[in-house]
DNA sequence: AGCGGTCAAGTTGAT
DNA sequence: ATCAACTTGACCGCT
């Protein structure tokens, strides 16, 4: 049982460990479309199922040390939508074994309490004006839903998407193909704030009309602030979650002063964390490139801060 | 066995 | 017009 669990803030593992041997497996599609088509789903068949393992380890190493959630990569079946080689889990040699796995990997998550996530990637834009890019974005949602249900994820976080000069227009067209998501997408689909086109203030609108939940980036809002402060950028964040709120941190890796402020730091600076999420039932996603340690040290470092308040 | 170039996909803005 | 940035690291074919 970790720690978070006694607090009621809950700190999040993006995706990949640095100390800790848990790997996650992937391919090119390059190097699959040159093999025959029963090579290629024997190949996808072992990465898959080592993947469904690592993943059962990554939720034991986050269940015993304090870690409360797990933001699965996207390429965890890989190449699962990819016009050529894509595929579908019940055509692999192994495809019970990895989809019982799965299952196996959410059972676990229930019962210790852990939240798992995901977050598609840059290439999943679903307000964009083209039909293509909008029929890849929603086969790509679909297939992270597939794996959310498995394993009892409740989120499948993307961004608002392009401006496309217009953002409003951009947004009602965000709105509208929303409807070409079956349930278990729709349902677990959130919005998050960005660092270039979409602030906090510019998404709530959509997050009330459509009861999309707002994930609420700190970080990019200090990048692409808008008339909110952090307090109430959070409060606003908060009353779109009809569920426990998910939020992320990250620190920018040459500091406030240079001029890529986007780029990630290794570590969170606890100075970065906002004071009015402490005492919050939030999830917060720590974005740092050292992973778990990244984790360890922003938790002992709040829990540190947090004591020196309650001593005085 | 070790090396380094390459990896499906979109959009924006710096150069 | 090109390219890096965006969770980045891992794969894969060459020697």
């Amino acid at each position: 049982m970790g720690i978070q669990h006694r607090n009621s803030l809950r700190l999040g593992l993006c995706c990949l460990f640095a100390a800790e041997p848990v790997r996650f497996r992937t391919t090119t599609v390059t190097s699959l479309l040159r093999l025959t088509k029963p090579e290629r789903l024997q190949k996808l068949s072992a990465i898959c199922l080592a993947n469904a393992n690592a993943l059962m380890e990554a939720l034991q190493f986050c269940n015993h040390n304090g870690i409360g959630s797990f933001r699965v990569n996207s390429q965890i079946l890989p190449a699962k939508t990819h016009p050529q080689a894509g595929y579908s889990i019940s055509n692999l040699p192994d495809g019970s074994l990895i989809e019982a796995t799965f299952r196996a990997c959410g059972q676990y998550a229930s019962e210790n309490g852990l939240r798992t996530v995901f977050h598609p990637d840059q290439f999943v834009v679903l307000n964009s004006p083209r039909e293509d890019v909008v029929d890849n974005s929603v086969n790509e949602l679909e297939y992270q839903a597939e794996v959310a249900e498995w394993i009892h994820a409740d989120v499948i976080n993307i961004h608002g998407g392009g401006g496309y000069g217009n953002k409003p227009e951009s947004l009602a067209r965000f709105s509208r193909n929303l409807e070409r998501l079956s349930d278990r997408a729709r349902t677990r689909l959130t919005v998050e704030n960005d660092d270039r086109i979409f602030a906090p203030a510019d998404l709530l609108p959509l997050c009330r009309s459509t009861g999309v939940p707002l994930v609420y980036d700190v970080h990019h809002h200090r990048c692409l602030p808008d008339e909110w402060s952090i307090e109430e950028a959070t409060q606003m964040a908060q009353t779109t979650w009809n569920r426990e709120p998910l939020f992320h941190i990250s620190s920018p890796a040459n500091g406030w002063q240079g001029n890529n402020r986007s780029k990630h730091h290794e570590y969170i600076d606890v100075a970065d964390f906002p004071g009015c999420w402490s005492d919050l039932k939030i999830t917060v996603e720590v974005e740092a490139k050292a992973k778990e340690l990244a984790v360890a040290r922003l938790r002992d470092e709040l829990f540190a801060l947090n004591s020196q308040v309650s001593d005085n």
